[in-house]
DNA sequence: AGATGAGCGGTTTTT
DNA sequence: CCGCTCATCT
């Protein structure tokens, strides 16, 4: 693909002189070689590589793009701002958090993460004396997210009812919180940096003016925030480049706005807009398909996506599990034979799903299959209790004012410091006006100073001096120490590998996560601790995992996006999953719900693998559902069935031929059916056959079900498909 | 202070 | 079903 030429359209992107651009990019078309040859256009032009700035959505495609822009300029686009919002905000905000801005924090911030945000909304609303029953933390903290994404601040907050005036008790608690830790969470990355800048004319001035060219991805899943971070990044030379595609905006519910391409077109008039329709990714079938889901929603630039490939390709494969382990095991042992088959490998299959609670069956489903996967996202690594301890040791050290990480540590491994014990400190620090860790910090060195002294009754002091002392030394060590040396340092001083290493099978698991961890930070030895905990933070999961050699990838719908793969499978395919049954009332999240399965389909170079299964468990339970309605809009013509023989169900969409059944061969029903003996199979394996319309194929496999032999067969013409003996007019060549 | 066990609530999606 | 919180006991 990077051999080809570029289209003319994407050439017109690339070269254009034009100030402000907007390119709607379908799927597959380029859209990521268009923003990285603009750069490299640019460069080769003599632009300075520090005076471009291009805004990624996540680490990953930032990292991609710098790669080929290192394979297409060697070193010379060294120095460009490459990164996502929250990465380029952050190393922004490192710079000008300086002591007498206006910025309620200082150089040294941390960066709080989901897990450490409830927790001070949890502590918030305790402290509060709120029902936790009646305001959900989770609740609360979308709320206080929402208004930050929206630029609103407590003391901006208009409460227009008595939730609002709970909500916002809870922000300003929360707020208190953030700054007295000198934390803060992902939306104030964005939100100091655009306040800072309104605040302060000259250090916005500063940027914009070193950024003769802003160039952004993902254009449809900005938020309002984001939006306006990029007037005001642009607005000294208005040169702003912006890739998108509405039909791929699948972060509403963040606060993204695929409506800023409209406000896009309606502030800058004079923008030039380009369409990029050719698609070089997949199959005419897989459009066709993904455009019938498609073209079900409105208020969107029809796109006609055509395929630059010359073959229909597969046929969609669709198959009814009865339940969620059947469903699995269908996609194990559709890849397993495939891969027997040496017709793919496993790189080449992606399993998406809308939940990551689907992902577990899966996972059972590859290990006792021994079939190699990896899984994106899902907090596997990070989310970890021992890793979590880690990174607020050291998060700790590097920010004593820290309260959720001092909290998080104070007492791990037990060193008998209760609650008692932490509220007398705070109290003290309170008292001192600094904060909790401060004073211990304070009261760690070999002379306290005088004022310290009598803060806390003498028991309590003797109780917290030995853990004191720790934290002085390691944060005396911050300049002299490496990264990897402080690391030690902490698992020795606290005895951290006995306390986690308890003999049983968990414990090693857990010690060998702290040691990959530590690899980890090995690789930060230059860096240093700050970058380590900034790439911990910001960097999401899918990054740093070991990568399986040669495994399909797991992953939700949301974390397809930007990506491709040959052969994809999309499971649970039920009304309730896909759409969620959350959103349901609401046509825009329908809508939504639309675009994820789009993506889906979208991400498929050749092969898209429907599945769903009639009864899953959750929670214990069985749960029932019925198909998705979005089955439903694609063409019956690409659709080919598969599964399990059950009783008929009719289709509702008049789009599909009445007499067509939906998923399964008619059958008599149950209780008519007469037992049969077992048969013998007229089929095995290897055979070859023909089809009187598919044409010749061979037999994969064959096996009794329900008294009817059931048969998968290859043909050279259609691929895999799974055939009744007794009614396909199969004839056997060899 | 720490260990144990009953009870409960939770699943959308992520930088 | 699982993991977490809270209450109770040692």
């Amino acid at each position: 693909m990077t051999k080809n030429p570029l289209n003319e359209r994407q050439q017109r992107a690339v070269t254009s002189p034009t100030n402000q651009i907007l390119v709607l990019a379908g799927p597959g078309s380029g859209k990521t070689r268009v923003l990285t040859h603009r750069i490299a256009h640019l460069v080769q032009g003599g632009v300075a590589p520090y005076r471009i700035l291009a805004v990624t959505f996540t680490n990953k495609a930032a990292r991609e793009m710098e790669t080929r822009l290192e394979n297409m300029l060697g070193g010379k686009a060294n120095g460009v701002w490459l990164g996502t919002f929250h990465a380029t905000c952050a190393r922004i905000l490192r710079r000008e958090a300086l002591p007498g801005s206006s910025l309620p924090f200082d150089t040294r911030f941390v960066i709080m993460d989901a897990d450490d945000q409830l927790s001070i909304v949890r502590r918030a609303i305790k402290e509060l004396n709120i029902s936790d029953k009646l305001f959900r933390p989770n609740a609360v903290l979308s709320a206080i997210s929402n208004a930050k994404n929206n630029l609103i601040l407590p003391q901006d907050f208009a409460a227009r009812s008595y939730r609002d005036e709970v909500i916002l008790r809870v922000y300003q608690r929360y707020q208190q919180s953030l700054q007295s830790s000198n934390a803060l969470d992902f939306d104030d990355l964005l939100l100091w940096v655009v306040r800072l800048f309104s605040a302060n004319p000259e250090v916005q001035n500063r940027y914009a003016h070193q950024f003769e060219y802003v160039l952004v991805d993902e254009f449809q899943d900005t938020n309002r925030v984001q939006y306006e971070l990029l007037r005001q990044l642009s607005s000294a030379y208005g040169n702003l480049f912006v890739v998108g595609d509405e039909d791929q905006s699948i972060y509403r519910w963040r606060g993204a706005d695929y409506r800023n391409v409209l406000r896009f077109e309606k502030d800058y008039p004079r923008c030039e807009k380009i369409l990029l329709e050719q698609n070089y990714r997949s199959t005419q079938t897989v459009l066709d398909a993904a455009r019938g889901v498609i073209d079900q929603n409105r208020n969107r630039t029809r796109k006609h996506l055509s395929s630059a490939r010359a073959e229909k390709g597969k046929q969609i494969v669709l198959f009814e599990a009865v339940d969620d382990h059947e469903e699995a095991e269908y996609v194990v042992s559709t890849i397993q034979r495939a891969l027997r088959d040496k017709l793919a490998e496993g790189a080449d299959f992606a399993i998406m799903y809308r939940t990551n609670a689907q992902s577990r069956v899966l996972e059972e489903a590859f290990l006792s299959a021994g079939l190699p996967y990896r899984l994106v996202g899902a907090q596997r690594f990070y989310g970890r209790r021992e890793i979590k301890d880690m990174i607020a040791y050291l998060r700790l050290v590097y920010n004593p004012s820290d309260d959720v990480s001092l909290g998080r540590v104070i007492n791990v491994p037990a060193r008998h410091i209760g609650d008692k014990t932490v509220e007398a400190l705070q109290e003290a620090a309170r008292s001192a006006g600094i904060s909790a860790g401060e004073l211990l910090l304070e009261l760690g060195a070999p002379e306290p100073e005088a004022a310290f002294n009598g803060l806390l009754p003498a028991r309590i002091h003797g109780v917290l001096q030995p853990f004191a002392r720790h934290l002085h030394e390691w944060h005396n060590q911050l300049d002299s120490a490496s990264l990897p040396a402080l690391f030690d340092r902490i698992l020795e001083d606290t005895n951290y590998q006995a306390w986690l290493d308890d003999g049983t099978d968990e414990g090693t698991d857990r010690w060998a996560n702290v040691l990959e961890l530590r690899k980890l930070a090995f690789d930060y030895e230059t860096r240093g601790l700050e970058a380590f905990l900034e790439n911990l933070a910001l960097v999401s999961d899918q990054d740093t995992l070991p990568e399986e050699n040669n495994a399909a990838t797991l992953l939700t719908l949301h974390a397809a996006k930007g990506l491709e793969f040959d052969r994809v499978f999309i499971i649970g395919m039920d009304d309730g999953l896909l759409p969620h049954s959350r959103s349901k009332d609401d046509e825009e999240e329908m809508a939504e719900e639309r675009r994820l399965f789009y993506v889906g389909l979208t991400r498929a170079k050749n092969q898209i693998y429907l599945v769903r299964a009639e009864r899953r468990s959750t929670y214990g339970s069985y749960e029932y559902s019925t198909p998705s309605q979005f089955l439903e809009d694609i063409p019956r013509s690409l659709v080919q069935e598969s599964g399990k023989v059950k009783p008929v169900r009719r289709v509702v969409n008049p789009a599909w031929d009445e007499t067509m059944t939906w998923g399964r061969v008619p059958q008599a029903p149950a209780s008519a059916r007469t037992p049969q003996p077992a048969l013998q199979s007229r089929y095995k394996a290897t055979m070859r056959v023909r089809h009187p319309s598919w044409g010749d194929g061979v037999i994969l496999e064959s096996r009794i079900e329900d008294g009817e032999e059931t048969v998968d067969v290859h043909f050279e013409s259609v691929g895999f498909k799974r055939l009744l003996a007794s009614l396909a007019k199969l004839e056997i060549l060899s």
